[in-house]
DNA sequence: CCCTAGCGGTGCT
DNA sequence: AGCACCGCTAGGG
């Protein structure tokens, strides 16, 4: 098996740690997420330069804004329908939000909405594959692998106001 | 608010 | 093949 490369990612918000293949970024968890702990050797000079794109692309959509360039995402992984709701998720710019049944119809699976909230979790780089962007209908919130406090946050700082709890909440 | 039935993709046996 | 997961949804109390 070839090689990976766990790096820290600092932001403002906590330490993200990501991980990298020889083609790009793999994985991505949130702060506090028990996982791999960064590797003892140094990386590689273009892991280097993806991991400063990450930290880079990752503060700016912490803070609501575009990210950026991204670094090179590794796409070995998941199955079709998959890596089609995450094609779909990266056409989502900041502020703008689907629900998973618009998501389930737009790759073309109408009624797998619930198939769409399984293919989020499994979203392995979270934030820079925007799947806090998508919401439960009615505008509730909807749920989130990394914690629902992160999707709101995030979607608050995009401007975007949800239902939490049935209670209107900003952010 | 709650509960229920129905749903589709995935992974395990 | 069967089955138990799930970031869901629509409908009814």
């Amino acid at each position: 098996m070839h090689p990976t490369f766990t790096r820290p990612i600092r932001t403002p918000e906590g330490v993200f740690t990501a991980r990298f293949s020889a083609r790009g970024l793999v994985a991505l968890t949130f702060p506090g997420t028990p996982g791999p702990r960064a590797g003892r050797v140094a990386p590689p000079a273009a892991v280097r330069r993806w991991q400063r794109q990450t930290a880079r692309a990752l503060a700016a959509v912490l803070a609501g804004r575009p990210p950026g360039t991204l670094p090179p995402l590794d796409p070995a992984r998941g199955t079709t329908f998959q890596r089609r709701v995450w094609e779909e998720l990266r056409r989502l710019r900041p502020g703008q939000t689907r629900t998973y049944g618009d998501l389930a119809a737009r790759v073309g699976r109408p009624g797998a909405a619930r198939a769409v909230g399984q293919a989020c979790g499994a979203n392995p780089v979270p934030v820079l594959i925007p799947c806090h962007r998508v919401l439960a209908a009615g505008g509730r919130l909807g749920g989130f692998s990394g914690g629902t406090g992160w999707k709101a946050r995030l979607l608050a700082r995009e401007g975007v106001r949800t239902r939490w709890r049935g209670g209107l909440r900003g952010r």
